[in-house]
This record gives C-alpha cells, sequence and structure tokens, in this order.
DNA sequence: ACCATAGATCAATCAAAGTTGATTGATCAA
DNA sequence: TTGATCAATCAACTTTGATTGATCTATGGT
C-alpha cells in the first residue's frame, strides 16, 4: 500500500506493453481481450474505431463523455490489446488492433468445434 | 425488496429463456456472451464445456467448486445464451451453444474489417 | 516566458459482480 | 415413507470495477 515514490513520477505516456504475436492465444490474454469487450462504453469505442483510426479529443467530441473516463476505458483496452496508440505531437490516435480481433475469432472456432459431443454419463 | 410470495414458491428448474436465432447479433447480446466468457472460473468451465456436455455433478467435482458457486456462474452463462441445459432425472447436463459462438465469431470478423482506414485528422 | 490545449493519472466515491453458507424443491433408492 | 443426493435460490458479505473531479506533464502558439 503506502509505497515509496519511485525516484521520480516520470509520467510518460501510453508505456503500456500488450499482446505479442499472431499466436494461439493464451486464456488470460484472451479473458483480457474479452473483458475489454464486455462493457457498453468500451463497446461504443470499438465501435467508433471500427471504421478506423481516431484521435482522442475526436472520441471525446463524439461520445461526448469525460476525458478522464475515456482515458481509463482506453487504457483498459491498450492493457488488454485491443486497442494501440500512435502520437502525433499533442494528439494521440488510436486505432482497433485487427490481429487482436482475429486471434479471438480463432479461439472462439476452437471452442465450437468439439463442443457437440454427447454427455460423459455421470457417474 | 419486501415482494409478496407469487402463490406458490414454485421453484421450477432452468426456466431461462436466452438468445434466439442465428441472426447477426446485437451490441447488447454480444455484450453479454463477452461477459459471460471474461471471467476466470466461466472460462474455465467453456474450456470444461468445449470437450462436450457434462453434468453440473462432474462440473463440482472436476473443478473442485462450491456448488452455489457453479450455480452462479452456470447462471450468468445461461441467461448470456452462451450454453444450454437438458435435465434428465436429477442430473442437469450443461453444452455449449456452437451457435452463439459462431455469432460472436462474426460479429468480430465485421468490426476486423474497416478497422484499418487512416485516421480522419483531428479539428 | 507565459498561457492554452491534449491527454494521462490519482484518490475518493459509488455501483455492480462474485462468494459463502444455509435452505428448498425434486428425484430416486431402500 | 424416510433418507440421500442433485441442483437452484436467497440473504449477507466481500471484492472488483467504473465514475468523478483535481492534478500533472507535454506540446505548441504568442
Amino acid at each position: 500500500m503506502g509505497g515509496i515514490p519511485a525516484c521520480s513520477p516520470e509520467r510518460s505516456r501510453v508505456p503500456l506493453p500488450a499482446l505479442v504475436a499472431a499466436e494461439p492465444l493464451e486464456q488470460q490474454q484472451a479473458r483480457q481481450l474479452l473483458k475489454a469487450l464486455a462493457d457498453p462504453l468500451r463497446l461504443d469505442l470499438v465501435q467508433a474505431l471500427s471504421g478506423g483510426e481516431r484521435c482522442v479529443c475526436d472520441l471525446v467530441a463524439d461520445l461526448n463523455l469525460a476525458q478522464s473516463r475515456l482515458s481509463f476505458h482506453l487504457k483498459v483496452m491498450r492493457e488488454a490489446g485491443l486497442i494501440e496508440a500512435r502520437e502525433e505531437g499533442r494528439w494521440v490516435y488510436y486505432r482497433l488492433r485487427a490481429g487482436a480481433l482475429e486471434q479471438l475469432q480463432a479461439w472462439l472456432g476452437e471452442l465450437a468445434a468439439g463442443c457437440q459431443a454427447p454427455a460423459r454419463c455421470c457417474s
């Protein structure tokens, strides 16, 4: 809890890592992606980004929400690897990571594959 | 809150409706499915069901969890239309709804389609 | 240097989800 | 009919997640 503040707060922007490659997607990553998608506001954001890259100030205006609120949700999505950011001067542009969506699709496909088996009879 | 108990408590099992067809999937339904998937325990359940139908008592044993806890999560998944139940005597068997998974896949596909457009320049 | 804007972060608050243990209704076997 | 087991539900509690408003840093214009 009451942590020693690291040498300097050093508040650099967009410091967050994410998913790595187009690999099969581990359960943990899938969960983060799903959680990042499973929220009404974030779903609106995804919708807004589904037509292409947008900058934060536009999103604030278009969706008419508090900037800190937007920033919070963008962070959740970024940390999940669902979106990525590109800085340009003062502005930050966000876009969906198509790769993440495709990984998730593939992951769902695998689930659907074997799920029709008849019940193992219970004890 | 302090409700008048309906004529008789009538605790019939598995009363919950769900998704209807293999249609394009509305945002609200997508969100429910995503939320149903976005939980560690429920993901374990999905995993367990991905090989085919299982009965509750087996799931309790295999995943080693409290029965009421399992029941709660099964209900969330059922209400989202992610799984469905089949009663047989004393037992209830659950299985994944492949249709739901496929709908979700398709929904993701549409998102991925247009998201690579270059930024609309901001203001 | 100064001020305005863009956007991230923090602390406090509030709401939504999950957990637990106990109870209840059904079903089945003895 | 009694007793055991399966599974859903409820009420109390705990944990997690979202919202808000205030700061804070970086960039750019004057």
